[in-house]
DNA sequence: CATGAATGAGGGTTCATTCAT
DNA sequence: CATGAATGAACCCTCATTCAT
C-alpha cells in the first residue's frame, strides 16, 4: 500500500508529522503481532482478536489499517517476499554459466530466509502432527522466471532437453526443504547450503564433494 | 454387563449386524466430509460443524466417532499414509544398488500419491495466495528411515560422505514438489517421475537423459 | 443382559427370580451413583449421563427405573429419611419429661446422621464458596410434629409461653449445624451431641456443664 | 494508548460519561437477573444464557462483565454479605458483656437479612422437595471470629468451658433458621429475633420470657 | 428388559464487526 | 483517528431422550 498516494487536498503534512509516525507504528505493530499469531496457529485458525490482543491497540483500530486477517497476511507477504525479487533478477543477469546461475538463485533464496527468519516462521508451522509449507505467490513467480531461464538454456543447448516442469519443481522442493533445515541449524550458512543444493541438482549425489567440516545439527 | 447372555445363534454383536454396518458407514461419511473440508479451507479453519453439515448426521453424532477435528485429521492420515509404510520397507529390502533403492522409494511414494489423490488433496491446499504443503509424520518417518540407510551406505563407502541432513531434506523436497506436479498432469506416470527424481538426485541435471516423450502439462 | 428371561410372558416369578434380583441391583446401583453425583455437584448441576456413567448400565436403562434425576433424588430421600420417622415417634411417646423428650429427638436425629453419613453427604455439599444444607420434607414433617408437641407442652404449663415458631426453627438449626460438625469428627458421638444440644437449648450456655473430655476436632 | 489525547472538556473517562453509566447499569442488570435465576433454580442449575435472557443485553455482553456464573455469584456475595462485616466488628468492640456481645451479633445478622431480603432469597431456595441454605464464606468467617471471641471469654472465665466447636455451630444454626422464619413474617422484627436467639442460647428454653405480643405467621 | 448410537435442543464461549464517545 | 462495549451469529460440546437391535 502506497501511503504517498493518499495525498489529500489541503497539504496534510504527509511526511514526519507525529500523526503519520503513529500510524506507521500502529500498522507495524499489527503486522508483527499477526506474524506471531500466524506462526503459532496458522492463518486459518488465527483470529483478528488474538492479533489485536498482542497489540496496545483497541479492537476497532484494526479496521483502520486492514479489512481482514487475509489482508494482513497479504501485506506480510508483500512486505517480505517482494524484497527478494530484485536480487534474484540481478543474480540471473550476472550469471556466466549454468552453475553460477543456479547457485546464485539458491544463494539469494537462502540469504533471504536467514535474514528474515521471523517472516519465514509464519510460513513454516509445526502444529501437532503436521509440518506446513507455504509457497507465496512471489516465490512462485520467482521460480517461474527460473523455469523460463532453464528453458532458454535448453534451447541454447546448455542443458539436456529435460522435463523442465519436473526440474523446476525439484529445484523448488530442494530450496524449501534444505532452507528449512538450514534455519534450524545453530549458525546457518546460506553459502554452504547453496553450494550443496547446486552440486546435488547439477552433479548428482555421486559427484557431491566430501564433507570437510562438520556442521552443527539440531 | 452380562457377557454370557450374548450367546445367541449365528455370531453376536461384532461383525455384520445392521448396527455395525451403519457405524462404519457413518465413520466413513465423516472422514470423507472432513477430507473435503480440510482440502478446501485447511485444518485450522475447518469447523466440526461444517464437516457434519456435509453429512446427513446430527451434530452430536460426530462425537460418537471422534473427539475433535484434529482427531479426524489424524484418522485420515493413519488410514491413508500408513498404508505406504510396508511397501517402502519391502522396496528397501529388495534393493540391490543405491540406484534401485532410491528409485524404489520415490516410486512407492508417487504410486501412493496417484492412487490416493483425494487424500493428498487434503495435504495440498491452494487457497488464495498460498500453496500449502503438509508433511505427515508418516512421511517424515519414511524419510528418516531413508536417512539411516543413507548413512549406512556412506559408512560402507557406497556414497560420498555428504551432509545427510541436507540430502534427506532435499530428497523430501524433490519428492513433494515433483509429486505435486505429477498430480496435476492428465495422465500421471509415477514410474517416469521416479526415474526423473532418481536421475536428478543421483546423477545431477547434466546427466539427465533427453526427454523422449512430450508430456501433457497443466 | 438376561436375554433368556424374555420368553415368559405369563407368570413372571416375582420373588427371587434372577430377573428380579438383577432389577433390584440395577436400581440400587443407580441410586448409589446418583448419591455420589448429587454429593459432588449438587442436584441442580447433576446430569443423568453422569449418574449412568458411574454404573455398568447403558444410558437407556436408566429410564426403566426412573424418569428424571429429580425422581432418583426423591427416591433417595424416601429411602433414607423415612426410616427416621418411626423412631422419632417412639421417642416422643416414651418421653417422661421435656428434657428427655427433646434429648430423644436430638439423639434420633444424630444417630440417623451418623449411621447414614453417605446419604447425608448428598444433603451437605461443599462446592467452592458454599456450604449447602437441604431440609428434606421428611425432616420438616418431623420437626413440625415437634412443634405440635411443644405447643402442647406450653398448653400444659410445662414450658413458658414462648414463640414456638422461632423455637422450632432454632431447634432445627441447632440440629443441622451441630449434626454437621458431628459428622466431621473422627469418632462422632451422637449421644454427646444430643446432650450438648439439649443442654444448650433447655438451659442455655451458662448452664452448660464443663467439658470433661477433650474431643477430636477436624 | 495515548492518555494525553483524552483531554477533552468536562472530565474524562472514569466518572459520569454516558459509557460509564451504561456499564454500571449493565453490570447491575446482570447481577439482578442472576439473583433471580439463582433464587429460582439454584446456582448449579442456573445457566448464563438464562441470566442474560432476563436482560436486554446480547449473550456475548455477559462476558464483558463476568467470566462465569460462579463469578457473578461471587460478586453477589461480595456486594451483599461483605457489608455486614464492619458492623459485626463494631458490635463486638462495643459489647460490655457476653449478653450484649452475642445479642449484638444476632442483631446485625438479622438486620442484614431483613434489609437485603432479595439477596437472601438467592441463598434460600425452596425448589420441589428441598429447602436449601448456603453459608457464604463471609458468614463463616464472621462466625469464626465469634468462635475466637467465645474461646477468649472461656479463657477469662466469663463462660463455662464448653465445646466451642458445637457452640459456634449451634449459634450459626439458630441464626440461619430463626432468620429464615423471620423473613417469612409480614413485619419482621430483627430486634425481637435477636432477643429470642440470645435468650435461648444464653439462658435456655426455661429461662425464656413469656410472649407478650402475638406475631403474624405465614 | 438392556444396549448404546442417533438426535437436536441448548448451554458456554469466542468472534468479527459496528459505532457512540 | 482511537477506543472498547455491544451485538448476535456461529462454534464447540454435552445432554436428555428415543428406539432399533
Amino acid at each position: 500500500m502506497d501511503q504517498a498516494a493518499k495525498n489529500q487536498p489541503e497539504a496534510s503534512t504527509d511526511n514526519g508529522s507525529k500523526r503519520e509516525i503513529t500510524k506507521l507504528q500502529n500498522r507495524q505493530a499489527i503486522l508483527e503481532a499477526a506474524a506471531e499469531v500466524f506462526a503459532e496457529v496458522g492463518v486459518g485458525a488465527a483470529s483478528i482478536r488474538e492479533i489485536v490482543r498482542r497489540t496496545d491497540l483497541a479492537s476497532g483500530t484494526f479496521y483502520n489499517y486492514f479489512t481482514s486477517k487475509e489482508d494482513v497476511f497479504q501485506a506480510l507477504l508483500d512486505e517480505s517476499a517482494l524484497s527478494m525479487r530484485p536480487e534474484l533478477k540481478a543474480e540471473r543477469l550476472a550469471a556466466t554459466s549454468i552453475e553460477s546461475f543456479i547457485e546464485g538463485c539458491f544463494r539469494v533464496f537462502f540469504d533471504y530466509l536467514v535474514s528474515d527468519q521471523a517472516m519465514f516462521a509464519v510460513l513454516r508451522r509445526n502444529s501437532g502432527a503436521l509440518r506446513v509449507r507455504m509457497h507465496t505467490p512471489q516465490m512462485l513467480v520467482a521460480f517461474e522466471e527460473l523455469e523460463e531461464d532453464i528453458e532458454r538454456a535448453i534451447g541454447q543447448g546448455l542443458l539436456p532437453d529435460i522435463d523442465t516442469d519436473f526440474l523446476t519443481s525439484a529445484l523448488i522442493g530442494v530450496a524449501f526443504e534444505v532452507g528449512d533445515r538450514l534455519l534450524r541449524r545453530q549458525s546457518p550458512d546460506p553459502r554452504e547450503a547453496a553450494r550443496f543444493a547446486t552440486a546435488l541438482t547439477l552433479g548428482g549425489v555421486k559427484a557431491l564433494p566430501l564433507k570437510k567440516t562438520s556442521v552443527a545439527k539440531t
